[in-house]
DNA sequence: TCTGGGGTCCTTTTGCCC
DNA sequence: TCTGGGGCAAAAGGACCC
C-alpha cells in the first residue's frame, strides 16, 4: 500500500503520533464519484476524467486528480472545465452505483463503532471512544478503515483524527488525497492558527470577504479579535461560533443519522422559459417527485415551498403552511401552483423552479384530513397505486396525463438530466388508478 | 466563468394575538 | 376605541456545505 500515514503532526522524536484523546475520526473519500465511476472503467485510470451532466448548463460533480491538475474543480461549469482540460474524458454520473458503494462503506464504519454520522454519500464522522479497548488506538482504527475500504471498494480515502469534529474535518481535507493527519489536543491551536480564515467550516466567499474587510486573514487573527466585533460583522450566532472554533472549542458530538428536515426537488431548464403552461407542467412533475420521496421516507410535510430563479439568477422563495401535514401529490401541486400564480409574473424569463416540503413529521400518527375535492377513491389511494406501480416498473412508469403528452412531444426544453435515466425509460403508460385531470388544467 | 441539485442553518421581516 | 409592545410563528432571503 502506498497510502500516506501519519502525515503530521507527530510526537517529537518518533513517527507514532500522539493520539491521546483523539476519539473523533472524519473519513472522506477521495474524488468519490470519479473514483467510483472508474471502478467500471479501469482503462481510464491515470487519465483526466470529469464526472458531470451533458446539459449545456451542467457543472462538474467530481474530477480525478489528473483533471484537477489542469484547474478543474467541482461545481465549476462544464463548459469551462472542458476548455481547461479538453483531453479529459467526461462521464455521466451513476447515482445508484454511488449509493451502493456508499452503503458498503457505511457498513465498514459501523463494524468499528455504532456512533456514525454520515454527512453525505462519501464522508462521515465516527466516534471511536467506545472502541479503543476492543480495537486499539484511534490511528490504528483509522488505518484499518483505510485499508479495508481500499481493499473492498478500490477507493482511497483520507482521514482526520482529532479531539473535535471541526478539527478532524479540517485534518482530513488537508490530508487529501490518500492520507491521514492526527492533531493531538496539545497541538490543536498551533495547527489551527496558521490556517487562512477560509479553512474554517462555515466561512464561504461572502464571509471571507467580510473578514478580510476587517483585516482578518488567518484563524489566529480571528482568535485575537474581540467576539463582539465578530458578532457585529457576521451576526450573533456566526460571530460567536467562529470565535469558538478559532480557539478549538467545538462541543458538538457525533450523532447518529438524523431524519431529513425537508425534502424537495428543483430543476434548471436547458433554456430560460416564460410560458406559464410549461412552468405549471414542471411544477406538477416536481411536486410528484417530491411527494413520492416524502411518502417513501414514511413522512408527511406541513409546509410547501417553491423556489423560482430568474434569468438574471436572482432567486425568490414562497411558502405556505397547511392546516395539516400531507403527502398527497395533488395537494402539494395545487399549493405549489397557487404560490406560483400569486407571484403574478408577466412572462418573466425563468431559469429554475423547485418544490420543497418542510416541517416533516412521521406519517404514522400524523392527522389525516380529507381533501375538499376528494372523490370516493381519493388522491391518497391513487398515490399509493402510483407508488406500487413505480416500485414494480420503475419510477415514472405512471405519470400525470399532461406529462405523458409532454414526453411524446419531446419535453419543454428542460435540461438533459431529467430526460434520461429511469424516468421515461420504460415508456409512458396511462396513470393507473389516478383520478382524472391531475395535470394543469 | 457564468453559475446543478440536494440539503441545513441563521437572520430579518411580517403578521397575529394578547 | 385606539395604540403600543412583547412573544411567537411563519415567511423570505441568503450563506454555506457536499
Amino acid at each position: 500500500m502506498s497510502r500516506r500515514q501519519f502525515a503530521a503532526p507527530t510526537r517529537s522524536g518518533d513517527d507514532i503520533p500522539d493520539d491521546t484523546g483523539c476519539t473523533i475520526l472524519h473519513v472522506d473519500m477521495d474524488a468519490f464519484y470519479a473514483s467510483a465511476s472508474l471502478i467500471e472503467r479501469p482503462d481510464l485510470h491515470g487519465r483526466p476524467v470529469i464526472i458531470g451532466g451533458g446539459g449545456n448548463r451542467s457543472v462538474v460533480l467530481s474530477a480525478t486528480y489528473e483533471a484537477r491538475r489542469f484547474g478543474v474543480t467541482s461545481a465549476m461549469p462544464m463548459a469551462r472545465a472542458r476548455r481547461l482540460c479538453p483531453q479529459a474524458v467526461v462521464l455521466e454520473p451513476d447515482f445508484p452505483r454511488y449509493s451502493q458503494i456508499s452503503d458498503a462503506i457505511m457498513a465498514t464504519f459501523h463494524s468499528v463503532t455504532d456512533i456514525v454520522e454520515p454527512l453525505s454519500l462519501d464522508e462521515a464522522f465516527l466516534d471511536v471512544g467506545g472502541a479503543l479497548r476492543r480495537l486499539g488506538p484511534p490511528t490504528g482504527i483509522a488505518q484499518h478503515l483505510r485499508d479495508t475500504i481500499a481493499d473492498e471498494q478500490s477507493i482511497t480515502c483520507s482521514v482526520g483524527v482529532a479531539p473535535t469534529k471541526f478539527v478532524a474535518k479540517l485534518a482530513s481535507s488537508l490530508a487529501k488525497p490518500d492520507g491521514m493527519i492526527v492533531v493531538p489536543q496539545a497541538e490543536m491551536l498551533g495547527f489551527l492558527h496558521q490556517l487562512p480564515v477560509g479553512a474554517l467550516w462555515g466561512v464561504g466567499d461572502r464571509t471571507e470577504e467580510a473578514l478580510v474587510r476587517l483585516g482578518l486573514r488567518t484563524v489566529a487573527d480571528i482568535a485575537h479579535t474581540p467576539v463582539e466585533t465578530l458578532r457585529r460583522a457576521l451576526g450573533q450566532a456566526s460571530g460567536s461560533h467562529l470565535h469558538d472554533l478559532a480557539w478549538g472549542r467545538d462541543e458538538r458530538t457525533v450523532v447518529r443519522q438524523q431524519r431529513e428536515k425537508s425534502i424537495g426537488a428543483d430543476e434548471t431548464f436547458a433554456h430560460d422559459i416564460d410560458d406559464p403552461v410549461a412552468i405549471h407542467r414542471e411544477l406538477l412533475r416536481l411536486s410528484d417527485r417530491t411527494a413520492a420521496r416524502v411518502r417513501a421516507a414514511g413522512m408527511m410535510g406541513r409546509t410547501v415551498s417553491i423556489k423560482v430563479r430568474f434569468a438574471d439568477f436572482t432567486t425568490i422563495t414562497r411558502a405556505r403552511t397547511l392546516r395539516d401535514p400531507t403527502d398527497v401529490s395533488q395537494e402539494i401541486y395545487a399549493t405549489a401552483r397557487s404560490l406560483f400564480d400569486a407571484l403574478g409574473l408577466q412572462r418573466a424569463r425563468i431559469r429554475l423552479v423547485g418544490v420543497r416540503m418542510e416541517g416533516l413529521v412521521e406519517s404514522e400518527g400524523a392527522p389525516i384530513q380529507g381533501l375538499l375535492d376528494e372523490p370516493d377513491h381519493g388522491w391518497r389511494e391513487a398515490d399509493r397505486a402510483v407508488d406500487q406501480a413505480s416500485a414494480r416498473f420503475g419510477a415514472g412508469a405512471v405519470r400525470p396525463a399532461s406529462l405523458v403528452h409532454e414526453v411524446r412531444n419531446g419535453g419543454a426544453g428542460r435540461n438533459q438530466r431529467a430526460e434520461r435515466g429511469p424516468q421515461g425509460s420504460r415508456g409512458p403508460g396511462p396513470r393507473a388508478g389516478r383520478p382524472p385531470a391531475s395535470g394543469p388544467a
